[in-house]
DNA sequence: CATACTGACGAATCATCATTAGCCTGTGCT
DNA sequence: AGCACAGGCTAATGATGATTCGTCAGTATG
């Protein structure tokens, strides 16, 4: 470690981590500006000024925090992208990833989607640039799916965007311990997400029928 | 008009519309504490003092516009609702307005769901009951369409949550003059929403015929 | 004309808040 | 022991922002 590393640079510790998980929390909770320093000190136990010890600024907990999570999903979504080469299943798994990232992150992901607007420059755009390459990965996936006949939706642009609406909104609702455990809801959004692209699933038998299987009611 | 009417008892004036549209649009792009009241004054052509003839405060304005908004679609959705007793039918009209309402008024959509911790209580708890009566009201619609054998799904509050979400997301990526226009999101949302559930749609030649279409790829 | 009201302005107020600076204590190392 | 450093504290700083207050000009009314 550097002699004069900032905070910034060094790497985690429990007091930093506790103040991340704060930050998370409150930002979640009371939004950005509804949570003061002294708000996130109090959850940690010392004093506002006492932060600045392990945390460059306000501004700067807030970018790491969003930054980590597009990360996370953009990274989770290439892996599930290299596990398998059908573009139904890619469907399939990136949803499920998607989703089982809402549902055990909801409180990061809230704080990412809302959170924007309280961004200074030149995050808000660095960060504005990461939620446009996630989104452009899933609508290649998805013009793929077309393009090899697999995948019908009159845009790709219009499917992408639902399905991860669609997904982002599990961060809302989903409570570990409700009704329908985490594999449940990753699995029906899974399915939802292929049924949007009306998908031709892969079946052994199939291989050499029809593609098309109509939309609901069709 | 009574002599001492305060100002949030004033009908709308021209003035009043002016700010309150000033501030949709920067609280939509800049969020509610990322605008100060000297920008929407600046934007209508004033000092923000003079903002108070016409307004009685900055937390006024948002919870306004943020009331409206959930007025409009709650009102808009009850509408739907008497139009048929069909109640695929009235799933793809709901989605359909939903949609609709999302495109023509992005920026009060996005205000009305990112900034509810903006709002100081007990405007806050008002908005989210009224947010959480719309959200059962199209639950309640599910439950029928499930109870009649017309839906299909695992559980009648996920479709909800999945339906309207992936609805609020058109406030995001559509724009008129875009490649689609707004009918025609409209319609592909309608019918996404059905496929969503699996409804069995209703079709003259159909009407004795088994209602499962099955999962895509089913 | 005189009066009352509306609404625009500038100046000021007051509160809040992120952050800095200086001090102190505990710990580890030589 | 002495020294350096980390990290906690209090007090203070400086900026920002919502709102109030007083003034003035324009307009309408009797």
């Amino acid at each position: 470690m550097p002699a004069h590393a900032t905070p910034s640079e060094v790497s985690a510790t429990p007091r930093r981590d506790d103040i991340r998980a704060a930050a998370v929390r409150l930002f979640a909770e009371r939004g950005y500006y509804g949570t003061g320093m002294r708000d996130i000190a109090e959850a940690v136990g010392m004093r506002a000024s006492s932060l600045y010890n392990h945390v460059d600024s306000k501004q700067t907990l807030l970018r790491e925090i969003m930054v980590a999570t597009m990360a996370t999903l953009l990274d989770e979504h290439e892996r599930v992208l290299r596990t398998t080469d059908d573009c139904a299943e890619q469907l399939r798994r990136s949803m499920e990833a998607h989703v089982r990232y809402h549902a055990r992150h909801p409180l990061e992901v809230q704080v990412g989607n809302r959170e924007i607007a309280s961004l200074d420059e030149p995050a808000r755009g660095e960060i504005r640039e990461l939620r446009r390459r996630y989104a452009q990965s899933w609508q290649a996936l998805i013009e793929r799916g077309i393009a090899e006949g697999r995948f019908e939706t009159a845009s790709a642009q219009l499917s992408t965007y639902a399905i991860l609406e669609m997904g982002i909104g599990v961060s809302l609702w989903y409570r570990e311990g409700g009704p329908l455990g985490e594999s449940e809801v990753a699995y029906h959004y899974g399915d939802m997400a292929l049924r949007l692209v009306q998908a031709a699933a892969p079946r052994p038998r199939r291989r050499a029928a029809p593609r098309s299987r109509g939309a609901a009611g069709a």
